[in-house]
DNA sequence: AGTATTTGACCAGC
DNA sequence: GCTGGTCAAATACT
């Protein structure tokens, strides 16, 4: 059994034993927050409602629905050999960020100390999602323009254009600020022709020698989007392994951070999921927005959502009449893209 | 008291 | 000179 099969397998099982599960943040780029479909992101099961599929490229008036204007988002789908819309692909591979970030958990509850070679394992796939969603935020940027070498952070540290450090942009459109990594806020910006201030954040773990930032300037448009372009790297074991690990139960997680404020930040988010099944993965990134200028320190794992999943004793989504899929069907083959996006 | 955030100042590119 | 990115002192928060 490969891991891939593994994880999916351990998600699967693991989700019979709590078939119910609360809200899982689910992905921006699948956009519309009432559209039925479903993201049991914790557990690896995804449903998604058709008509919601069929929603791309037919027009959706809400402004952060992938199905919007459908320019903008037939380019999306274009963009990848295969056919396969990006944002599908960022969708599943955060999917299976989340599943091996779980069984990280749950392999350390097994055997706390020292990381085994399994643990290990699992590290490896969250930091192989990480760089192919990465990779992906990076090929579908909302400007698509090319930074110059001296704002790419080839030259010394300096007040330049473009973060410090900084080796490339990455820059996207999402609903809310909360992206899994904890950034502080380092800055703040008027930016001529701009309602809204530019906001500048660099990772928490600067001190141990982690070298992201990003930029958030929320758009004029209604409701609110973000624009975040990202900066650099994480090294701070991956980033989103250690602030998942943060938001851990101190009986499984001794992260060693230096960051007090930081970690109580996220206890108190972990406070709030009291009894969920899983709360390295709930606690955090449940704040959304507000205002005009989002000046929270962004905690969460994953980016915006707002509907409850209500699933069924096999973990299936039941949010419509529409009869949903799994993606556990997917990966097991029972389901094509073409099947998923071209039903009636 | 320690830490995070705010905000005006500074600096460098354009 | 204007703009935008960063610094750092002041302030707020826990």
């Amino acid at each position: 059994m490969g891991s891939t099969d593994h994880v999916v397998a351990l998600a699967a099982n693991c989700h019979a034993a709590s078939p119910r599960v609360p809200a899982i943040p689910r992905a921006a780029s699948w956009g519309s927050t009432n559209s039925g479909d479903t993201y049991d992101a914790t557990w690896g099961l995804y449903c998604i409602q058709r008509r919601q599929a069929r929603s791309i490229g037919s027009g959706c008036p809400t402004p952060t629905c992938p199905g919007r204007a459908s320019a903008d988002r037939s380019e999306e789908l274009d963009s990848m050999a295969l056919g396969i819309p990006v944002a599908v692909v960022l969708e599943l591979m955060a999917m299976g960020q989340q599943s091996a970030a779980h069984l990280g958990e749950l392999l350390r509850a097994a055997s706390p100390t020292p990381p085994g070679e399994q643990q290990e394992l699992a590290h490896e796939i969250l930091r192989c999602c990480g760089r192919v969603i990465a990779a992906l935020s990076g090929g579908s940027t909302a400007t698509g323009k090319k930074r110059k070498a001296v704002e790419l952070g080839h030259a010394t540290p300096s007040k330049r254009r473009g973060p410090a450090g900084a080796e490339a942009a990455r820059e996207m459109t999402v609903d809310t600020t909360e992206d899994g990594y904890i950034w502080r806020k380092y800055g703040q910006k008027d930016i001529s022709g701009c309602k809204h201030p530019r906001l500048y954040y660099r990772c928490a773990f600067r001190d141990q020698g982690c070298g992201a930032t990003r930029r958030v300037q929320q758009s004029q448009e209604e409701p609110p989007a973000f624009v975040i372009a990202y900066y650099g790297e994480h090294t701070c074991r991956d980033g989103a392994a250690a602030c998942q690990d943060l938001a851990m139960p101190p009986t499984v997680v001794d992260h060693g951070s230096s960051n007090a404020a930081a970690s109580a930040a996220v206890w108190r988010g972990a406070d709030r999921n009291m009894g969920s099944p899983m709360p390295a993965l709930l606690a955090v990134g449940q704040r959304s927005c507000e205002g005009d200028a989002p000046s929270d320190t962004s905690q969460g794992w994953s980016p915006a959502f707002s509907s409850e999943v209500e699933l069924d004793a096999r973990g299936v989504g039941v949010a419509g009449a529409d009869e949903p899929w799994t993606v556990v069907e997917f990966l097991d083959g029972f389901r094509d893209w073409e099947s998923v996006f071209n039903s009636p």
